[in-house]
DNA sequence: GTGGTCTAGACCACG
DNA sequence: GTGGTCTAGACCACC
């Protein structure tokens, strides 16, 4: 899996990674139970500090993506259920991304096949739990 | 148009202004060619220091929204074609938000059908331009 | 308020800063809307890095004790209702306590004597929200 | 007995096996003058390092909740008097989760309550050597 | 002014 | 070996 940072981006390292690790997930670059590198290791690899990583890693973990284990390091989890401030944080983005796609001239059927064609990338894994 | 905003939130005052703003022009609560308040009025009305307003309708004007004119103040603009910068923003945030989506169990039949109610709260203006 | 930090102590400094300061505001020394000092000022006061401090204050807007706003620093807030997860956790420590206690030959009337002693000294705010 | 191990969790394997321990004590659950296993045995049992589940024992030991006898192996001791560093200890964390209880809206009445029924499942033995 | 982020390098606890 | 904590000092964004 490829990690690529834009240090002069306003966006904090630390979610920059956050991001790129969910979505490696979602499109099953990494798969269920596996395991993300070390702190250190990922450290070196993204040439960012161990602490950045830490943080990430504890986002994840946070949110229910990961667990970390003393002794195997962090691993990617099953399937969480969604719950009701996901779906709202959900619905505002989306609604913000419409209203940005729609005052840029995109109808609504063009929007609809870009969804499609994105989630359609994605690769459940174990979402009948 | 209403405005909720949320001093503590981490997102900047500015920036939730300006998503506010946008997501009433798509929905049409605030229509093309009409009015925004003046700096100095939205900042009393909201409550904020005046250089954040002008943040928020620079960035605005930046992104091709609105036109500050001296003598008019601000007014919404027609829509422009969407370019090809706009169009990787768009497919990195919907990847993203498909990816989390996808992590917490949401079926793609769910996630579009989402996606179709949301954006048919939109009113587009123009859109023929 | 007074801080009393053990640097030598296993417990790290960010969580004796949170247990403190979390007592304070249970006993009534810190008052709901009240500001804490700064993330500099308090770091200082107490000899630790502001980061630690940060940390701390990360921890208990989380807990949903505090909010953060940019412009006036972090204020207590008003009391949330208990969830499942803090019942669930209360119940488990109080169980440990009361085997420990048990263990130690402690009857039944002096733990909740010194129980209620103690919870008598917390000076309850806005419980009725 | 039975020991549930969170290896993922914060909280270190030796203070989870200690603590659960001691509990299973204070509940009667493992009587005085009753052997736990040997090292190995529980180490096989619980799937962890022999020295994580010796570190356990040194402590419980250490604290006098149980006595090692090369011949006998570990069994549990007699209730010994509690020490004023106990009571330190207890008033310490009773303060703290009285505190947090308080903050989440929680009454005396519910919290004694609480106290309560969770001390009244504990069996005390021998307490009034 | 404030909080937020990041670094380089250190030390410790855990298993 | 691993992750967790902490420091000193820096820079930036926000208001």
């Amino acid at each position: 899996m490829i990690l690529s940072l834009d240090t002069s981006s306003s966006v904090p390292i630390y979610v920059q990674l956050r991001n790129q690790i969910v979505t490696g997930i979602g499109k099953g670059q990494l798969k269920v139970g596996e395991s993300l590198p070390t702190v250190r290791q990922l450290a070196r690899d993204a040439g960012v500090n161990t602490m950045t990583v830490n943080k990430t890693y504890q986002i994840l973990k946070m949110e229910g993506f990961i667990e970390i284990d003393r002794r195997k390091g962090a691993t990617i989890c099953p399937i969480k259920k969604q719950d009701g401030i996901f779906r709202e944080k959900l619905e505002a983005e989306l609604e913000l991304l419409s209203a940005e796609a729609c005052l840029k001239g995109m109808k609504k059927e063009e929007f609809l096949r870009l969804c499609d064609s994105i989630f359609s990338c994605m690769n459940p894994q174990y979402t009948e739990v």
